[in-house]
DNA sequence: CCTTTCAGTCAACACTTGTACACTAAAATA
DNA sequence: TATTTTAGTGTACAAGTGTTGACTGAAAGG
């Protein structure tokens, strides 16, 4: 009891002078310091893939030889990068989901909010992009598998809509595929000339919008 | 007179032995030698912003130093790849060009063409995909502007078409936008899917036909 | 034929890289 | 309280990096 006591004043003294933290918090604060370090240099114009274990030590205020008690390497830092990617997609799309009807509404919405959403998290963004295609096979392989996820939700929203009743189920998969890859094909893009020019996030919207009209448009016209 | 001849004799020896080549024919044919290796590289996985200048001499066959004399930089050798690949793209379309109809001729022929022609230049399109997103700066605005380029072909070849009297100038630019992201968007799929099933490339074909099926379907329907 | 030019070589440099190993200090556990 | 566990440190090394400067030999040019 007294022990316990003790402890306790121990803690609220560490409180005030420097945030309170158990051994497994301290760690999960150094593991998410590397990985947005990892994330940074990316989003300042490094390559993943060229960033070196011991850049991102050190961004991370971190010992090179430290990074090991966390990752076995570079490309194991890179899976639990689009892990929290997927987790955050998700969100998104849940977020996203909650508009009513479908074209003037729910389209115009999910694309502003999701430009939205890639200006205020450009380095998961930037990381996203150049690893789609430019990580090892692991890594794209990951990255397409939360794209994949992310249309087969999308069948799941627009499967009892009305037009598509005359799609069947294969090619109502190429379509929210075709819809998924508009989106985001050009992400990088947005995020190379909303730096320069800030409203071109306007730009970005605007063209995406119409390529989705188009492509509902000629939803509406197909038949299986 | 005399001299000449005996030019011409120490030249078709020269020709027997190791064929014959001035000094600017063997320059050529090394900085030829650099790019190529630079391209097997990225090509064999390798991503090519972590290319090291000496991986590259070294496969090429050349020491190191030698690198100097045809580039400054890694960067300005992979601007030279991206002129090359601009030219051939070029070439690509011209030959695509020439087909009848539009959808189910010059859209399937076109289609298949670029598959087979993607399949048979591998590296070209390994590192076309990689640079895109996850080069420099100014790499990745290289690349784009060869697909604008693109783009701005295919608007001249679809104005004239019936179905897109309909549309302005600045939608017919999405449009075309739109159709060419979405037959390159993939291709890294195509690229990597290839090489464990080689018939996935009917599979490509197909996909990206009902894409842009999809797409054609609804440029008919859209009134500007 | 003699001189100039220059693609490619060689050796050397100052760094950066990934990783192994022994160590420390503080938190967790018993 | 005494013991164990472990995140982070420090040192060290072999291997690879970009770039330098002086050198060579053969092709090009007068």
């Amino acid at each position: 009891m007294h022990t316990k006591a003790v402890r306790i004043l121990q803690l609220s003294f560490q409180t005030n002078n420097e945030r309170m933290q158990t051994r497994d918090e301290k760690k999960a604060q150094t593991r998410k310091s590397l990985m947005d370090a990892a994330l940074a240099l990316t989003g300042n114009g490094s390559n993943f893939s060229s960033i070196s274990l011991r850049e991102v030590a050190k961004n991370a205020g971190v010992v090179p030889t430290s990074f090991y008690r966390h990752f076995t390497d570079m490309e194991e830092l890179g899976l639990n990068i689009i892990d929290d990617l997927g987790l955050m997609l998700r969100k998104l799309m849940r977020t996203a989901r909650q508009s009513e009807g479908f074209f003037d509404a729910l389209a115009r919405s999910s694309v502003e909010f999701y430009a939205n959403y890639v200006c205020s998290n450009k380095n998961y963004f930037f990381f996203m992009e150049q690893v789609k295609t430019g990580g090892t096979p692991v890594l794209r392989k990951a990255i397409r598998k939360e794209l994949k996820y992310f249309a087969n939700e999308l069948v799941l929203d627009v499967r009892p809509l009305k037009p598509f009743a005359e799609i069947n189920d294969a090619d109502l998969d190429i379509l929210c595929q075709l819809i998924v890859d508009t989106v985001f094909e050009n992400t990088i893009d947005l995020l190379d000339q909303v730096e320069e020019n800030p409203n071109y996030i306007d730009t970005y919207t605007e063209h995406t919008l119409k390529k989705l009209r188009l492509i509902w448009l000629g939803a509406m016209a197909w038949r299986s």
